[in-house]
DNA sequence: CTGTTAGCGCGTTCAT
DNA sequence: ATGAACGCGCTAACAG
């Protein structure tokens, strides 16, 4: 029913080591001798099996990519633009020659899935893994993260690293692309300072990420270049089992934690308005946060900007058409997925020392400005 | 240097086949044995090779999830949903047990990445694929699909419309999940004409997909049963090479094309407005259009929805906290995706028919108002 | 319940 | 430049 290579070889009468050879096309063949086995090859409809392939070869097309919500835009924007660099262009012919399958797998943030599907993708003896997004920062799944990661580079797979620091194991087959959160967060927290404000409001993301951290980092960095500083660094006191919606339990009161989505930024917000009623700004960990941030103060009955400058991250594409227009820190996401991709691939060196450090642009527009009286 | 079956075979004091007992657990073996070997593969940190496992039973435990556009949250939304269903929880081990590995596929809107796509898991065997998302019209790419579609399905392959219309040949392992987007956008304008609404623009998006189509005749239909109706259909007269940001080549001058972003939605209501100053209401053929409209409204010094009334389409999260708050009409986006992903695992029997149509639900916020005076 | 025996379809030596 | 033979690692009969 399914017809193989054999089959091919046979109507294009020449053995089936040479139609694996122009498949492949790594290997000198005649031209006419081409020629012939494509036709045989059309004519028949033939499709590669992929798995015998794989097996035969010892490595597949498969290329991983695992972000932690792909239906987040900040997600989509890079695992598409990796995508482009992996998947081809395609002939147009819908015979699909060499080109990779980039494959996106969506972990939801959940260090069991990201563990999963590395394993599955190293079952299927992926040829690369991109990993995008800020990473969980417990030390038992950083191990194992580790150690997975090192077999599968044993095994030949390439590493990327996408928007999240490397882990220590520095790998040759690792290349890293870090967003510059720490310098973007403390770049905008600069800004709202420079305005005037004193009192400012952080909605952060989940405990124990990369992003949460490095972005509260530079937040606070600007805060004691101020003499602004909060009484105490938060000590992790939240301690484990404090899930999500842990608001409180800081050292810090102008600090609250959620998820990143719009809700987390709408309770997370009044939270903070309960507690500080004269914050007269606050930052959200990303623009979906802040957005639902805005959604609060105006439930409030308070303007934006006037009574309460808010300002978000990542600059997504909706940003732009908040109103009033959102204040925010742009990150490259496009450029810094197609790269990825692009590593991914082999088709571009990895950076020296093996990790490359993206800049983030403070984007002031309306709804930040500076406090009443 | 890499373990194999047999290496855990020879650990276990067992055959290979017994090996593979347990681990696709689908064959009686005893409890002790199976003891036995799960430890022999913990202690060898084996994992199976998902390409000879595929080879040897001709399927794989891929599944395919096809997105026009992944960086937009509608079919992020869809494909996560879908996503859940099908990776499984994983087991907390990451030892990745009978699980399958949903992948997304990101096609650019391009048929002829489509089609390569649907080729690769082709290839690899896939266990089933899963369409989302509106369909390209073009007669020639339909036919394309369908061979290929047909040929997936010979293989054994699941076949599932999410978002879509399911092609002409239906095939018993063809399910499909139709979204009413026609109805939803002949309520939509009723609700606008209700409001006192005469003369209203009409952002679609681009020409030849089903979702475009289906959202336009919906509208006309309001419009017509409204005696409102257009001077004529379009007829297609732009005709082939009419690309993106085709404005004006239409039959009724109400009625503009172009990609589902945001910046085809800014300049398509700008030409709007220049055509027909005076409309009083405008259509956008999804939120992300409907947010680059308000934007064009209000940049020609125009309020929403005092002067000018906006609606989308989808609901997708940011439109609740737009300014004022979008009418829009809400998709079960990730229900849908959800039941794709359990139709894609034969999870779940396909609905009678082997098509089930979603229903599609008004979402009237503060974006639209009746026409001044 | 478990072991034995054959391939699955292809890539890759070796020859020629 | 091409063909012949072998084996990749596993599953699926078939015995027992």
């Amino acid at each position: 029913m399914t017809v193989t290579l054999a089959d091919v070889a046979a109507r294009a009468r020449v053995s089936p080591a040479t139609v694996s050879r122009v498949l492949n096309g790594n290997y000198p063949v005649a031209a006419s001798t081409r020629e012939r086995v494509l036709r045989a090859v059309d004519d028949l409809d033939y499709v590669l099996n992929g798995p015998a392939s794989s097996l035969a070869a010892a490595t597949s097309d498969l290329v991983g990519i695992l972000v932690n919500d792909i239906a987040d835009p900040f997600f989509g924007i890079m695992a598409g633009a990796a995508q482009t660099q992996i998947g081809g262009p395609g002939d147009g012919s819908g015979r699909a020659g060499g080109e990779k399958l980039a494959v996106i797998c969506n972990t939801g943030g959940s260090p069991e899935r990201e563990l999963t599907y590395l394993t599955l993708l190293q079952r299927q003896r992926a040829a690369a893994v991109v990993l995008t997004g800020g990473a969980v920062e417990n030390p038992e799944h950083q191990a194992a993260m580790a150690a997975k990661l090192a077999k599968l580079a044993d095994a030949g797979t390439r590493i990327v690293f996408c928007g999240r620091p490397p882990l220590p194991e520095g790998d040759a087959l690792v290349a890293a692309l870090a967003f510059d959160n720490r310098g973007g967060g403390r770049r905008l927290t600069e800004h709202l300072i420079s305005l005037g404000h004193r009192r400012i409001g952080y909605v952060a993301g989940p405990r124990e990420r990369t992003t949460t951290r490095h972005r509260l980092e530079g937040h606070r960095e600007a805060l004691h270049a101020a003499g602004l500083g909060a009484p105490a660094a938060e000590g992790g006191a939240g301690g484990p089992g404090a899930g999500s919606g842990d608001q409180g339990a800081d050292g810090d009161p102008l600090v609250v934690h959620g998820p990143y989505d719009r809700r987390s930024g709408y309770e997370a917000t009044l939270e903070l308005l309960r507690r500080a009623p004269d914050v007269t700004a606050i930052v959200a960990a990303n623009d979906t946060v802040a957005l639902g941030a805005c959604a609060a103060v105006r439930d409030q009955g308070m303007r934006i900007p006037q009574d309460i400058s808010v300002a978000g991250f990542d600059d997504l594409p909706f940003s732009v058409d908040a109103v009033p227009a959102l204040t925010t820190v742009r990150l490259p996401l496009f450029e810094a997925g197609a790269r990825a991709g692009r590593l991914a691939m082999g088709k571009e060196n990895p950076p020296p020392g093996g990790i490359a450090t993206i800049a983030a642009e403070l984007m002031i527009r309306g709804s930040t400005a500076a406090p009443r009286g």
